[in-house]
DNA sequence: GCCGTTTTCGGCCCGACTGTTTTCAGTCG
């Protein structure tokens, strides 16, 4: 059992001991113990069996959670969890998903109505019978139903690292199997894209078609759907992913690999474009109508070229105007993560990071980076006990000191300064004077009118030391969707005044997303890519927002961190 | 349920908003 599923068991317990109202303490352990585990860099399972490595030696894992952990990696579940199952249906975690509700609306919802599914929940607003409890009213119906609404639109989606998971570990068991020489995802997850719908994965080798026999047997397959001699489609693990997966012959791999790569539209273009050359383009290879003879297949870039393109990077292929561009040889040169020399924006222990800024320095050293800032919160965040005027003084102060003595890597001081209700930053500008860096982030008050949310990001553009816009549009995937503003305008103005836009690359937020930055750069507008790490590990996010970059056909030159240490020290000091 | 002790019990994070109230519980970050 990997860490990332324990993790989850013990987060749903948490959820379910909440709407059974018990002990907030022992939920936050819960919590505590599941991102403890989930971000522990090795197998919990390995530890758990091994009779000289002892669980409780990680922060935040007692002797109860100990057991827990004991019977969830034995059988899936643990006591409490079963108990709870018993009292609530599954779907009450779901209704979490649900915007206005939390876990005592839903304990009393369940408590007043037999309800378990998303349907009779909505239907329960509709028919108006969510105001006759106490402390609920229309305003909360039609809150809810709006958010069924949003919650029925992502479901069947997944996040693209968790895609990415999946297809890792299925790979890795796959090349095992003797005769299989390559295993490759293609799709919207070979695309980059935020969230992925299936995953399909493309197997070449004399003895590829042996993977199909292994997958079906997966412990974690949870149902096939189907079984060929070619291919087989099933659905992996209990959050249900379908995952296809094909045996190709090596003549037609760079075919199929174009084929399943996508986007569909992209696809319908190339393959038209095929037609009027007098070829015929299918999974199977390109072909000419005239004598049926095959022109290209084993390469995509072979069959690119075929048609007079060059070939397109598959971040690229939504038919947004790459083929004109492969086909003029004005293509992009796009960013790469070894560009990448700095990651700027990461929190740590001061608010609610899990590391201090030693360890976060030594794992951004360790990825080979030059320099990094640290960006930990302001003080409007209570609950993340963010910092105030005198802490960012005090801290600004520390980062000076760090730098004479060297840590390896050069550290820039730096705040996430929270953009308040009426666009003001949340601290003095004195205190903000003093930092390398300034980062403004919404957090807060996302419901505002698109106008209001407008005028509030154009006063926080007012602040002379803002540097960055972080996650400009506060979206989380599959969870919250983007505040309403006016992109445009909001982007004319920060590239008026020289602030940069960051390309959040936490996998939750993937914020901006690819065709913003588009927009954004074809307006003049410079970016950022950073992680927002909360955990040394968080660093590997960087790759995500690479991608994402990527999908807004950026260059190493539209980002700022990837130039040397130096050349950044000096843009800092003046950006324009 | 964890942790760290003034070591076996007491503390653990909190401010603001919202909608439904009529003084505040629940949600959110």
């Amino acid at each position: 059992m990997e860490n990332r599923e324990i993790a989850r068991v013990l987060w749903e317990t948490a959820d379910l001991m909440e709407i059974a109202a018990e002990d907030s303490f022992r939920i936050r352990s819960y919590r505590n113990g599941s991102t403890a585990v989930e971000g522990y860099p090795e197998r919990i399972e390995d530890i758990l069996r091994d009779p000289e490595r002892k669980v409780t030696d990680i922060p935040g894992i007692g002797k109860g959670l100990a057991q827990v952990l004991h019977e969830i990696v034995a059988r899936g579940s643990c006591e409490r969890r079963d108990h709870l199952l018993e009292k609530f249906p599954p779907t009450a975690l779901e209704f979490l998903k649900i915007q206005g509700l939390g876990p005592k609306s839903i304990a009393l919802i369940l408590e007043h109505y037999r309800i378990s599914t998303m349907d009779e929940l909505e239907r329960l607003c509709r028919e108006e019978k969510l105001r006759v409890l106490p402390r609920m009213g229309a305003k909360l119906e039609e809150k809810v139903l709006r958010s069924i609404a949003q919650y029925r639109q992502r479901t069947g989606r997944y996040l693209l690292s968790y895609a990415e998971g999946v297809a890792r570990e299925l790979t890795e068991m796959f090349l095992q199997v003797p005769g299989v020489e390559s295993v490759t995802p293609a799709g919207s997850l070979r695309r980059g894209r935020e969230t992925v719908g299936d995953l399909d994965l493309l197997v070449t080798g004399p003895n590829a078609a042996a993977v199909l026999e292994k997958f079906v047997a997966y412990p974690k397959v949870e149902e096939v759907l189907s079984r060929g001699e070619n291919k087989a489609s099933a659905k992996v693990g209990r959050e249900g992913l379908q995952v296809d997966v094909r045996a190709l012959t090596p003549e037609s791999f760079g075919a199929a690999m174009q084929y399943f790569t996508g986007s569909k539209d992209h696809n319908v273009a190339v393959r038209t474009r095929a037609v009027k050359m007098g070829f015929k383009l299918s999974e199977y290879g390109l072909y000419r109508v005239a004598d049926e003879s095959k022109v290209a297949g084993d390469s995509e870039a072979g069959i690119y070229e075929a048609l007079g393109l060059r070939w397109i990077a598959p971040e690229l292929r939504e038919n947004c105007g790459e083929i004109e561009a492969a086909e003029e040889g004005t293509l992009p040169e796009l960013v790469e993560l070894k560009h990448i020399r700095g990651d700027l924006h990461m929190h740590t222990t001061e608010t609610d990071g899990r590391a201090t800024l030693e360890e976060m320095a030594e794992a951004a050293r360790a990825r080979g980076y030059e320099y990094m800032a640290i960006t930990d919160h302001s003080k409007a965040l209570a609950m993340a006990n963010g910092l105030d005027e005198k802490r960012v003084v005090a801290f600004a102060k520390q980062v000076r000191e760090i730098n004479r003595n060297g840590l390896g890597i050069r550290v820039f001081s730096g705040l996430e300064c929270d953009i308040l209700k009426d666009g003001a930053l949340d601290l003095a500008n004195d205190a903000l004077a003093e930092l390398d860096l300034v980062i403004g982030s919404v957090h807060s008050h996302m419901n505002l009118e698109a106008d209001e949310m407008t005028d509030r990001l154009l006063r926080a553009l007012e602040c002379p030391h803002l540097r960055i816009l972080g996650h400009p549009t506060g979206r989380i995937l599959l969870h919250r969707d983007p505040f309403p503003f006016d992109f445009e305008r909001i982007v004319a103005e920060a590239v008026r005044r020289g602030v940069w836009l960051e390309i959040n690359a936490s996998p939750e937020r993937l914020d901006l997303n690819g065709a913003m930055i588009r927009t954004a750069k074809s307006k003049g507008a410079r970016f950022t890519i950073s992680t927002d790490a909360h955990h040394p590990q968080h660093l590997e996010s960087m790759r995500y927002g690479v991608t994402t970059a990527r999908r807004g056909w950026l260059g190493p030159a539209d980002v700022t961190n990837t130039l040397p240490a130096d050349r950044f020290a000096a843009l800092l000091r003046n950006p324009s």
